[in-house]
DNA sequence: TTGTGTTTTATTGCCTCC
DNA sequence: GGAGGCAATAAAACACAA
């Protein structure tokens, strides 16, 4: 992955976490910007003779052989102390300054390669989250609709059943007449339904009952309700 | 062959630690 | 204050499509 991808990916990722990553962090203390850098033409040298230096060497590629080797003791462990430097140096034919350059830029993409990989298992997270999040709200809309579809049923079983004791009431003034002994106790008050009725339809149902009055013909009820059942 | 993008090697400037 | 680390960057080396 070159510098341009990791740039989108962490412009991505700022984006993703806006809380915790859009912002960049402020300078460390005290450090001033940098002063862009010039250097002379005809690669690798240190004019100034600091020693160590590669003063007229052109910069080349180290052999596979040699990369092998600085990768198994890279391996091995990331730092690198003076003394395994100069060992790794005269093993490899290469300049102390090189080997140290070398651990040094492969720290920089073992390092870029951990933050890609810490990245990747966050964003995997975060794709999981929205998933199970979409699941969820499919879930809540799918439960309201219910909720409403019960709420119809409930309506329209209340208004059946007060439909049906009027019914029933009717039914027995026509017979008996408004003095007939066993209608006195039967309320003449329209039928209430208790306040906040709205529930688990079984136990609704068993309320209505309770409520009812007294000698209501509760078969002739039930009848009519078995017609919007 | 050449233009362009990527990778590797090396430098520079700053910081921290002893 | 010097050694060593790191981030940023330059530039050579390399890969590859057109």
């Amino acid at each position: 992955m070159n510098r341009n991808q990791i740039d989108d990916e962490m412009t991505l990722f700022s984006q993703l976490h806006p809380g915790d990553y859009g912002q960049i962090p402020p300078p460390p203390r005290g450090l001033k910007p940098r002063r862009r850098r010039r250097r002379g033409r005809g690669g690798v040298g240190e004019a100034d003779g600091v020693p160590g230096g590669l003063v007229g060497m052109k910069k080349r590629k180290l052999s596979d052989q040699q990369v092998m080797m600085l990768e198994q003791n890279f391996g091995s462990e990331h730092k690198l102390e003076s003394e395994r430097k100069d060992r790794l140096a005269s093993e490899l034919g290469l300049d102390p300054r090189q080997v140290a350059v070398w651990f040094q830029n492969r720290r920089a993409r073992w390092k870029n390669k951990k933050l890609e990989e810490e990245y990747s298992k966050l964003k995997s997270l975060h794709d999981s989250a929205i998933i199970e999040k979409c699941h969820l709200q499919a879930e809540v809309l799918k439960l309201k609709e219910q909720l409403g579809e019960a709420d119809k049923q409930i309506h329209k079983l209340s208004s059946a059943l007060e439909e049906g004791h009027r019914k029933c009431r009717e039914g027995h003034d026509g017979v008996n007449g408004s003095n007939s002994p066993s209608m006195t106790s039967i309320s003449t008050e329209p039928l209430s339904l208790p306040p906040g009725f709205r529930g688990d339809l079984a136990y609704e149902l068993d309320d209505m009952m309770l409520y009812m009055p007294e000698n209501s013909c509760s078969v002739q009820c039930m009848e009519w309700l078995s017609h919007y059942m």
